[in-house]
RNA sequence: GGGCGAAUAGCUCAGUUGGUUAGAGCACCUGCCUUACACGCAGGGAGUCGGGGGUUCGAGUCCCUCUUCGCCCA
């Protein structure tokens, strides 16, 4: 059999024509099946490996944040694969309330008509055809960069049987007494008419103007006091005015009444401990329908509190509010309405002043319209009891959260938790499982009720409302993996508790915190070991890539253009730990050549390979006879063993022994650019720079020389491109396919995860002959000769070191166009070079080296190394050093002057013999 | 307003408990189409480690302070 020739084989790797064909038949081969049998957990012989997707939202098409998170994903659980675990990666999709009932409301508004219009059935029918035919399309975007989930379990929020889950967890913290009815001032959006989370209404910073308003005294209408809002529409709503109860400035005041301006109500000025008195002016309205905080004053104080805002945010005698709202003001918009009664206020004479006011307000997460703080009742759950448990978790290591600074987040936000508000006054989602009756029964039930009230015998209704999308995703882990319909079943008992959560810190509090709490609840156990939490994709000028910017970068163009794994390389290079990715969506080929290049530089090192290695079987390494090693076969192995344990301390340890990480080794590992980088040195610049290189001479000729290097060249290329394969898993499976060494029907994504060889000592030796490869080089191009011309270069100063450069004389002079002599350099005009160890490269350049020149770089060189020595003396002189200083670091020290004193000394001689002082 | 973090080469970042001449990738400059690869090879320049003060034999690393930026929460 022939080999084949540069021809045979494109120059290039095309990633287009490999990637989706691997990927069918990786899939039709199963590879990425997890099955619970073989998890050590239920009697098999592999430890379980678990990752559950943060499942995007159903309607979502893969934007590059995606890209990001699920290459994090992948790249850990192909790991953990190779290495021998029962890898298993869930994949699955949100049914996302309110961003899914938007889409599907934005639809029906292009008929001319609202969800009203249709009404609740058709719409909650019509929203489940538009996610049966378009949704689920991200899980199919998700195979274009590779992620090797195990599409088998793909899971949906809404499904029947992540229904029942939610469903079984409601009934069980509402009869635990944990999920409540509460009456309170909630954030409300007014464009999606639901109640909101504390955490789903987002701080914006606002530019927004301080009201400064007279509020007239009702008995003397010629004294007034001044309050100052924000939101002037609110004041119609005002019940009171509070003062510090030690306030002496207003003890007078206190009991009397005060005539609401346009409302012309009288409202009375109370005491309350609450009131800040360095705060403005020390005097706060109250207006409880409309302010959490007032809210809870006008609780404590028994004040009304009328609701002056509709739900869909217009000015209206809502409740309890009679004859506070002007018809004039009634149904006006209410940011129409505020500037109307600042205009009303203006004009009446009480608006004492406007100042510009920063400060944040809050938006609706999913459509950003300003939230209405407004009373209402809604669905809470109890979070104090669910919340210990989880801060215990994190706090003694059972979870750990990487990078280290999210932690002190997670534990100020459990520490001040604030119960969570669950219902939604939405169509699209898990309705409440309660059901009322006329004669005031109301049950929580795992199952529809069938008959009417078992009380009254009368029909029950079910409540209006729907969940928090959050409260399905909290249950994800453990609901993916058959909670609660199999408990006891296989899956839970195989994968249960989870691994490595990979997420974004974003939602750290909706979904992560949450998930830690319903683990411990409903399963009694974590759902993860390790919280990972990785930075955001942003522009050059660090916004963050969004739709409305316009600055995103579509990660299937990038697959086109460039492939699956340039895309990820670059993602996955460089992500350090918690810092953002930034991506130039202006210029693709700026970040993502560099892992096209990269592609193609494994896919010449592989063609090399192929033509030069031929397809004839190669030894094992273990077959190998060491006594016969070259100094560049012990340097590549030991350059191998360095890469494989780079890669592993990179990657870090994977499970906590015994259920919790030690204190060591709670933010150890992860760092994927670090592992890509030194998968990336070994490759390139370790086997294809100098370890093929240096074969390319012994490949001529057939004997054990020549079986060696193919034996290595084989195994070390094998190697990396396990190390490699998860970042890049399309291109190193293709080459690795092609190896002499592959086995029929073998593949790359089940091959072993590589250990390190034994190292050699005679590694070392090869480092003498890269260095007198360089200085040659660096003589060429200083002295600008073209890389042609023949040099001789004469070796002097260490025999020792000599002898080792002069066994590999063939291999430097194919490197550096020189050849090596023992000795005899000349003493006229050359170019010298002082190696380690006090080895010599003297080049002779007659009439080409300007001896004087020459001699100035070594003095420069000289001055350079005797102001060190100066300062290095000194510290030894120093007794402060020599009697405080540790003994290692001491002698370290010493060996350092010793070895400069003697450089020193050789560059001194050197400049002499030239002429030189 | 409270808390946390960051500031190191043109850019993005490493820099372990204080201890060599502060590193990497990208970018940049120079030479080269050397029979795997120009999506490549070789060589090179580049940083008073944000400012100031302190502790120490020794500070990018610890402390104080100022400046700037970011994040989380209210």
């Amino acid at each position: 059999m022939t080999n084949p020739t540069p021809s045979d084989i494109p120059a290039t790797y095309d990633a287009g024509a490999t990637e989706r064909a691997l990927y069918e038949a990786w899939e039709a081969a199963g590879l990425f099946h997890a099955e619970a049998a073989n998890s050590s957990r239920t009697g098999g012989a592999r430890d379980p490996f678990t990752i559950v997707i943060p499942p995007p939202n159903v309607t979502a098409v893969l934007h590059v944040g995606h890209g990001l998170n699920n290459s994090v994903q992948d790249v850990i659980v192909r790991w953990r694969r190779m290495a021998g675990d029962e890898a298993l990666w869930v994949p699955g999709t949100d049914h996302a309330g309110i961003a899914t009932q938007n889409v599907v409301e934005k639809l029906i508004a292009q008929e001319g008509k609202t969800r009203f219009d249709l009404g609740r059935e058709p719409f909650v029918a019509r929203t489940a055809d538009f996610v049966r035919e378009t949704g689920g399309v991200i899980l199919q975007q998700l195979r274009a960069i590779g992620a090797s989930a195990d599409w088998r379990r793909t899971a949906y929020t809404l499904s029947p049987e992540l229904s029942r889950a939610v469903r079984e967890a409601f009934v069980r913290l509402y009869e635990k007494g944990l999920i409540y009815r509460g009456y309170r001032v909630i954030h409300w959006c007014p464009r999606c008419l639901t109640s909101l989370s504390d955490e789903e209404a987002e701080f914006k910073e606002t530019y927004g103007k301080l009201h400064h308003v007279r509020y007239p005294l009702a008995d003397d209408p010629t004294r007034s006091i001044t309050v100052a809002t924000t939101r002037p529409e609110t004041m119609l709503g005002d019940v009171a005015v509070a003062v510090h109860p030690d306030d002496e400035r207003y003890q007078a005041l206190i009991g009397t009444d005060l005539l609401l301006p346009i409302a012309n109500v009288r409202i009375p000025i109370v005491a309350d401990s609450f009131v800040d008195k360095e705060f403005g002016t020390g005097m706060v309205k109250i207006t409880p329908a409309h302010d959490p905080n007032d809210f809870e004053a006008g609780k404590r104080l028994g004040l009304a509190m009328p609701v002056v805002i509709t739900p869909d945010g217009h000015m209206g005698e809502v409740h309890e509010a009679e004859g506070r709202v002007p018809a004039s003001l009634r149904g006006l918009e209410r940011f129409d309405a505020r500037k109307k009664i600042v205009k009303m206020l203006e004009a009446q004479g009480f608006l004492d002043k406007i100042d510009q006011h920063h400060h944040s307000v809050r938006h609706c997460y999913r459509c950003h319209t300003v939230v209405e703080p407004r009373l209402s009742d809604q669905w809470f759950v109890k979070m104090a009891p669910l919340a210990k448990p989880a801060l215990d978790a994190v706090q003694t290591g059972k979870v750990r959260i990487v990078p280290e600074r999210w932690n002190a987040v997670y534990v100020n936000w459990m520490e001040g938790i604030r119960d969570w508000n669950i219902s939604r006054q939405l169509w699209w989602g898990h309705r409440i499982p309660v059901w009322h009756c006329p004669c005031g029964h109301k049950a929580a039930l795992r199952e529809d009720p069938t008959g009417g009230c078992p009380q009254c015998g009368g029909a029950w209704t079910q409540d209006e409302d729907v969940l928090d999308t959050w409260f399905s995703s909290w249950l994800w882990p453990i609901s993916t993996l058959g909670w609660p319909d199999k408990d006891n079943g296989p899956d839970l008992k195989a994968f249960y508790p989870t691994d490595v959560l990979v997420t974004a810190p974003e939602i750290l509090f909706f979904w992560v915190a949450r998930m830690i709490m319903a683990g411990l609840e409903f399963k009694g156990e974590v759902p993860f070991h390790t919280v990972y939490l990785h930075g955001t994709v942003r522009d050059m000028q660090h916004r963050k890539m969004s739709k409305s910017l316009g600055n995103g970068i579509d990660p299937l163009e990038v697959v086109e253009k460039f492939g699956a794994d340039a895309l990820r390389w670059t993602m996955i290079a460089g992500m350090g730990l918690g810092v953002d990715v930034l991506l130039d969506p202006e210029d693709l080929e700026k970040s993502f050549a560099p892992g096209r290049n990269f592609a193609t530089k494994l896919w010449n090192i592989g063609r090399f390979l192929l033509m030069q290695v031929g397809g004839e079987p190669v030894r094992a390494l273990g077959e190998l006879d060491r006594t016969k090693f070259r100094s560049a076969d012990h340097w590549i192995i030991n350059r191998l063993a360095d890469a494989v344990a780079d890669c592993d301390t990179a990657l870090g340890p994977v499970r906590p022994p015994n259920g919790t990480w030690p204190e060591s080794q709670r933010q150890a590992g992860l760092r994927l650019d670090a592992y890509a980088e030194a998968a990336r040195r070994f490759l390139w610049n370790d086997l294809a720079d100098w370890y093929v290189e240096s074969s390319k001479n012994r490949l001529t000729e057939a004997g054990d020389d020549r079986e060696i290097a193919r034996a290595l060249l084989v195994h070390c290329f094998d190697q990396g491109l396990r190390l490699l394969h998860p970042i890049m898993p399309f291109i190193t499976e293709t080459l690795w396919q092609k190896l002499p060494s592959h086995q029929d029907g073998a593949w790359l994504v089940k091959a072993g995860w590589p250990t390190a060889p034994a190292r050699s000592e005679a590694a070392q030796e090869f480092e003498v002959v890269k260095e007198v490869i360089t200085a040659v080089r660096q003589i060429r191009n200083d002295y600008v000769l073209p890389p042609t011309q023949p040099l001789t270069a004469h070796l002097a100063g260490n025999a020792t070191a000599a002898a080792i450069a002069l066994a590999e004389a063939g291999f430097v002079q194919r490197m550096c166009r020189a050849e090596l002599v023992d000795g005899g350099a000349p003493t006229g005009a050359a170019a010298h070079a002082l190696l380690g160890g006090g080895l010599e490269v003297v080049i002779p350049l007659e009439g080409i080296v300007d001896v004087a020149k020459e001699r100035g770089k070594l003095e420069t060189e000289l001055a350079q190394l005797d102001k060190q020595l100066t300062g290095l003396r000194g510290r030894l002189a120093n007794p402060g050093f020599t009697g405080k200083a540790p003994a290692a670091v001491i002698e370290a020290e010493r060996a350092k002057e010793a070895e400069w004193a003697a450089r020193s000394e050789l560059l001194r001689g050197k400049i002499k013999a030239m002429g030189g002082a």
